[in-house]
DNA sequence: GAATCAGATAAGTGTGTGCTTATGTGATGG
DNA sequence: CCATCACATAAGCACACACTTATCTGATTC
């Protein structure tokens, strides 16, 4: 549960951006790349730092790597966010917003 | 909806600290500062970083500012979680316990 | 109104971080 | 086997960032 790690990851918004493709889909680092006006050695150093913080896990397929979401990370996300959850209700249309967000 | 100024604000060990202290309750930087070996100025700089993302909001009271965690930004932490909603499943015991806060 | 207090801002400094180019590794294919 | 691939690692560099000390602002109190 390292909490560091994780916040410390999602503060690059390439990492995010990466991250959120991974989301749309699982994918080789080439794959990702396409699009992303970034080096191979900058994508595989951000998903390093995505994976030690588990928000990615790999999975060697041959020559590839396989790489997806991890649940792991966003689990801990969401446990630290629960521990906030007081400070939720103030504003319950926006509440309403994410429920709905999160039922599609 | 700055969620690179939330992820970074949040990245800093020290300001999560902050962020946590006044999640118990409201008070002014220099209660802040007590038990927590940081300068005048760096808790007022991090108050500022805390405040630009909406995670802290401040009221004036007379020469004091007391400071209070403010719920816009964690609900825009709660919106971006809520995309990743399809990886969450696995261990969902403490996730249920937070869509039925959420339902409220 | 001068001293004092809470807090913000300024300016400088060391360290961390994200990038680059160059090279290494290990699997595939001709 | 050796050329090529997908990817990782190494090393260096520019910039961001968290801290410091010094100073400023603006409200309180005597």
């Amino acid at each position: 549960m390292n909490e560091n790690e994780i916040f410390r990851a999602l503060a690059d918004p390439t990492r995010r951006a990466i991250f959120e493709k991974l989301a749309a889909g699982a994918m080789n680092a080439s794959a990702l790349r396409e699009g992303m006006a970034i080096s191979q050695p900058a994508m595989s150093q951000h998903l390093g730092v995505l994976r030690s913080a588990r928000l990615v896990r790999e999975e060697r397929k041959g020559r590839f790597v396989n790489y997806e979401v991890d649940p792991e990370g966003l689990m801990a996300m969401a446990h630290w966010m629960a521990k906030y959850r007081n400070y939720w209700p103030a504003r319950i249309d926006a509440l309403r917003d994410l429920l709905k967000d999160m039922d599609q």
